[in-house]
DNA sequence: GGGGAATATTGACTTGGATCAAACCCTGGA
DNA sequence: TCCAGGGTTTGATCCAAGTCAATATTCCCC
């Protein structure tokens, strides 16, 4: 499987990462009244006042990166929000063995709003310019301490929103990169840590019921009932027990690495 | 295809409805302090200060659904918000051809904050109960007569991910329960809308230009470009030419119709 | 405890889409 | 003009997962 984005031309990743680092470096520039008119409406500021936008607007600097230049990576930690003020960026996710997807793709005024950012969190999906763009730039430093002198609903719903967004990540990438077997593993595998009660001897497998039943978990795992019996027949040679509801997992890290689970979100 | 949820046979559906009606009307209650202990700790309410808190949280009412209830259905307007205070609930989408497919499960202090309801959009998921459940309610009209009091950062932040939110759920409804030339002829119609310009003459075929080359585009829909290739053959057979990147549809209707974009995200 | 319905498993078959490989463009440089 | 090298298309083949159909199981209600 894998409609894999292939391994970037050496020669085009080396222009990338230079255009970057210079863009960065030299090209950070204060930005022009049009481009403070692009920004001015861009969802996550218009609801700003015109006072709270000018003492924002005026941290922002300016970037502009060619094609192909990556804007972040996957890992790296979430230091500065970009808004797009025009061009392309592509937001894309991987595993752990190379494999990448593009998840979604985003133009003009939107935000690169990783949420994970907004909790401290490092990039958990990587982005880059699929056509030249020009970005304006926020230090999240500076964008964190507005939100946390909020304490109104928005807030919460941010807190809230963030955490959707992630577990949809996590499935869209799970549906476009994983296979049925890696998809069930790794659910089993987020299951037994949200418990949280390892077993009383490392020795001892891990137990627990499900919360669904097969057919909601097929459906939730985007499979259908019979595939997911069988997948459950593969898993018991990697020491899993399923029988109705109840799991009984002998060695979780067997299954975390089979289900590639490792990527860290 | 189709890892569809099956026709809820009938006594069962029979059922919920009339425990979802009773709950609405008969076992509206005030909350316990149990229960609003719980609702404190979810995450959309847990940045309130403790007086704003408290106003909100006398608007709340309680009920109870039993397995399989329905909590709302995809057209439905969102009137309500829901916050689990214990039980589980899932969230599944579906086309217009009946299939469907759960894209989360939520549990206890999990707000059902379908996003769309924020900027008053009808709900493009539907929620059923997967077991006995207590959920807090709370009219959005409550709900957004806050948020429109406060113009900070974080409603721009809510605004910005609920965009996002609703571009993944659709990515992901896509994913599970579309194929191939579905999902293109589905993003197709997509750009198509989202340029606007009608042709000059109602007969003569929408012209544009993709803003991604092949690879891209593959990744995004999620297939190889191999098969991108080949699907892009078979919708010439629907009026579509596609050639480099330039793009005419001569029957946008019948295109929509063949990709089932017709459920209204 | 004994039907009976719903659910879960198993098996045979089909198919969408991935993979591998070859042929066919384009586009830019000599 | 020709050639080289990337990207796109086409073809042949394979495999994961869906479909259909037949059992086996579980669970519930009488």
């Amino acid at each position: 499987m894998s409609f894999a984005i292939s391994a970037i031309p050496a020669r085009t990743r080396n222009q990338a990462s230079r255009g970057r680092a210079a863009s960065a470096r030299d090209q950070a520039a204060p930005l022009s009244s049009h481009d403070l008119a692009t920004l001015r409406q861009a969802p996550l500021l218009s609801a700003l006042s015109p006072d709270a936008f000018d003492r924002l607007a005026a941290s922002f600097y300016l970037i502009d990166v060619p094609r192909e230049a990556p804007i972040f990576n996957q890992g790296d930690p979430s230091d500065t929000l970009h808004i797009i003020l025009s061009g392309r960026v592509a937001l894309s996710g991987s595993t752990p063995d190379r494999r990448a997807c593009i998840l979604e793709v985003f133009g003009p005024r939107e935000g690169l709003l990783d949420p994970s950012a907004l909790v401290g969190a490092p990039h958990p999906i990587s982005a880059r310019a699929i056509e030249p763009s020009r970005l304006a730039c926020l230090p999240y430093a500076d964008l964190r301490a507005v939100i946390e002198a909020e304490n109104g609903v928005c807030r919460g719903a941010v807190a809230q929103l963030v955490q959707h967004w992630r577990l949809f990540l996590r499935r869209l990438e799970d549906q476009k990169l994983r296979s049925a077997p890696q998809r069930l593993a790794s659910y089993l595998v987020e299951c037994a840590e949200a418990i949280g009660t390892p077993p009383r001897s490392p020795a001892a497998p891990i137990r627990f019921v499900l919360a669904e039943d097969r057919r909601t978990l097929a459906s939730h795992l985007g499979m259908t009932p019979e595939n997911l019996s069988r997948v459950i027949g593969q898993l018991r040679s990697c020491g899993v027990q399923l029988n109705g509801r109840a799991v009984a997992i002998s060695d979780l890290a067997a299954l975390r690495q089979f289900g590639c689970a490792a990527s860290g979100h």
